[in-house]
DNA sequence: TTTT
DNA sequence: TTTT
């Protein structure tokens, strides 16, 4: 079990690249504000980077703008990769499987609104059917 | 481990009430909408009971609303209760331990906004504090 | 967002059945025990109702035995029916996504170890790939 | 909502250090499977750092050790210190707020069993009281 | 019995 | 750098 949920804004536009087999990568940034510790703590947030693949990754690529809010279900993955130093370095990613937008209407790249459609992804749920006891 | 965490909307105002030791529970059935699944399945949704205890209970009833949308963490409980025709009946709730407000501004009661202190409780975060290594 | 993880023990065999359209369903409860409140509370738990769908539900059904010790993930689901009164009824259950085995080796119907490759399923994950950045 | 759901197991025994007003911090790294994906994948892991506070990392220093597999529920929170080339970096962890001990018996230090108290700690639940309606 |  |  690696269970992540994240709700917070994007701090950016989501990038979308391509790996040379054609899946589709987007990425992000998501401001996640921690709690209030009473004190005027200066409204503390994390920023967590965000990958998303596939058929997701476009989706997001459409309808996310920096600003916008949303629910992010997804897991830890730790990527290691080499320094230019040679030494190596570790980078840490949730990979979200399931994204859903949150009521705030962020101002939006094309000025559109978000198609019903669109607003919950990754994870469908089959339609009820009788349980047979 | 019994954890749940729901995103939805009140179905109507918060109702609280007191034990006789005094403690505040706050109770309302939360409307959580289910993904799509392609046809026009006619918007689907689950009616999930909630309950709150104490300080939470009462910060609930004075800001949430039908309407409402809520982010809730929190565990299944399983009560029971004798029926009047004296069989043992079950009730299924989720005690909530957290509540956070999201993005929709709905009308409130009040016409009055939410005080930022407000927008999100039932587990506080301690401030940063050096980790010594 | 409707998301339940549950850790417990099956209370018996889980029972498999099929739809008249041959999906498989298998159904159980889980036992999932409260966390103490110091007083010796006479160890309590939550009996939860589980039901799982498809090829899933023919895994547990094969590998699962009461007393096995799992952790589910899932969303809560409340079905209605028709009482013999003529009333309406509602259930609630944890409609299970995926099910993991825990370390605790108990009893199992075959006497037999549970294969590697069934220890967990439900929500694969796919191999890791370059990020193209 | 910050939310971090991880099984696996120590990589180490937990290191248990003190800040300077005394508050305890344990530490360890927790090897968390990745859901096989059919080829013989050579058993992935994320190997994700822990850090846990006050009263709750002392338990831990006391009851974990190596290869002891655990529940942990927490929220990341990403660190940033200068590194000594004068460089900015970060680290990202899990803040840990409740621990699980699960099934498999590993070898512990001291050979002994893990008390039941023992066994779960870090979100107590308040005992059952009659909800009044 | 239900929310948007 | 890593666990079973």
């Amino acid at each position: 079990m690696n269970k992540v949920i994240l709700a917070g804004r994007l701090t950016k536009d989501p990038e979308v690249r391509y790996t040379q087999t054609g899946k589709a990568v987007a990425s992000f940034t998501l401001a996640v504000n921690r709690r209030f510790t009473k004190e005027k703590d200066k409204q503390q947030a994390d920023f967590i980077p965000i990958v998303i693949w596939d058929k997701l990754a476009e989706v997001c690529g459409n309808y996310l703008v920096k600003g916008t809010q949303v629910l992010i279900e997804g897991r830890i993955q730790i990527r290691n990769y080499d320094a230019k130093d040679g030494s190596k370095r570790y980078v840490t990613e949730v990979i979200a499987q399931s994204v859903e937008f949150m009521g705030s209407k962020s101002t939006t790249n094309t000025g559109g609104a978000v198609p019903e459609a669109a607003k919950s992804f990754g994870s469908e749920i089959p339609p009820d059917e009788e349980i047979p006891f």
